[in-house]
DNA sequence: TTGTGTTTTATTGCCTCC
DNA sequence: GGAGGCAATAAAACACAA
């Protein structure tokens, strides 16, 4: 059985000459005091724990832990009144602690040399110093654990912060080539019966944002929108100048600089290129995604957008 | 003093390694 | 199969407010 196993009884040793260390096989059904090896005569029987009181259960002003025991008087008086202690369980020294700790921090893991050695040092059982150092690893794990939460928390939530700024970024931005693109279409309706010298004017002259999302899917178009939209630092960028807004096949739409109105030369482009027939519509930017699987775990991103390359379980 | 929440010490059961 | 590690848990010790 795998539960079985030796576990020190010890009574309030400190590894001195009366040497009260005793180990025993614990079993769970089989009484402690059944089980005990050794002839000291002042062997502890069920007693597990190692006492930094006196037998009569008052507090010892704060004994050495290196001390020797051999110095104990009327060791077998007080051991009897301390067999007929109901069990207690105590805690260490501060300077026991304090050791250990000072242990702990040079090497969290105990070899059982080591083990021993800090065990006759604090007075203390091998099993108690493997105990707290297990103990010990335990805590740290959890500080650790709590470290590393709050450091992904905040890295999620600044990406999370950028993440929104730039879908606001996205609609700004879309809402802008929609307002582009109703001006272009009025300016190529009116191009026909307009002196274009005078186009600058009746642009300005227009009403906004009354026009349906269409968009010309002229390959010569190098209307602002299209390069106000495929910006590099947006996330629907893509290298090469291939712009989500051309249709599949098409290479040979390039990118311009930003030009947030429209130039005689554009105006000429548009007039020896008049808008095709077929109309383009505006891809969607948000709600394309498939719905994800709850929303208290997925914190709104789509998911086909997940650039942070991990998923926010918390 | 007492109730309650937290910390510390110790046990148990399971797992892995040698 | 034994030793040792770890997670889960129990329980004593402690802190502290009411």
């Amino acid at each position: 059985m795998a539960g079985r196993r030796l576990v020190y009884s010890g009574g309030a040793d400190g590894g001195g000459g009366s040497n009260m260390n005793t180990f025993l096989l614990q079993n769970q059904r089989v009484p402690e005091s059944l089980f005990f090896s050794g002839s000291s005569p002042s062997f502890l029987g069920s007693r597990s724990m190692v006492s930094f009181e006196d037998f009569n259960g008052c507090k010892r002003p704060e004994r050495q832990f290196f001390q020797s025991f051999d110095q104990e008087e009327n060791v077998d008086e007080e051991y009897d009144e301390y067999l007929h202690q109901p069990e207690k369980k105590r805690r260490l020294s501060a300077d026991q602690v304090q050791f250990l700790e000072k242990s702990f921090v040079e090497e969290n893991k105990l070899e059982p040399e080591r083990k021993v050695q800090l065990a006759k040092d604090l007075g203390l059982q091998p099993r108690q110093v493997a105990i707290w150092f297990q103990n010990r690893r335990a805590r740290w794990k959890t500080k650790q654990l709590e470290k590393d939460y709050g450091a992904l928390e905040s890295s999620y939530n600044s990406l999370k912060a950028d993440y929104d700024s730039l879908l606001k970024e996205t609609e700004k931005l879309k809402s802008e080539v929609l307002l582009l693109t109703d001006k272009v279409l009025l300016k190529q309706k009116q191009k026909g019966n307009m002196d274009p010298s005078d186009s600058n004017q009746q642009l300005l002259a227009q009403p906004q944002g009354s026009v349906d999302s269409v968009m010309p899917s002229n390959q010569e178009d190098h209307s602002s929108a299209k390069s106000d939209v495929l910006d590099s630092d947006s996330p629907h960028y893509i290298e090469g100048g291939h712009s989500p807004l051309q249709e599949p096949g098409d290479s040979s739409y390039v990118l311009e600089p930003d030009q947030s109105d429209l130039s005689q030369d554009e105006e000429d482009n548009l007039s020896k290129n008049p808008l095709p027939s077929t109309e383009y519509v505006f891809p969607k930017v948000e709600h394309d995604y498939p719905t994800p699987p709850t929303n208290s775990s997925y914190f709104g991103f789509p998911v086909e957008d997940q650039t942070f390359g991990f998923w926010p379980y918390y």
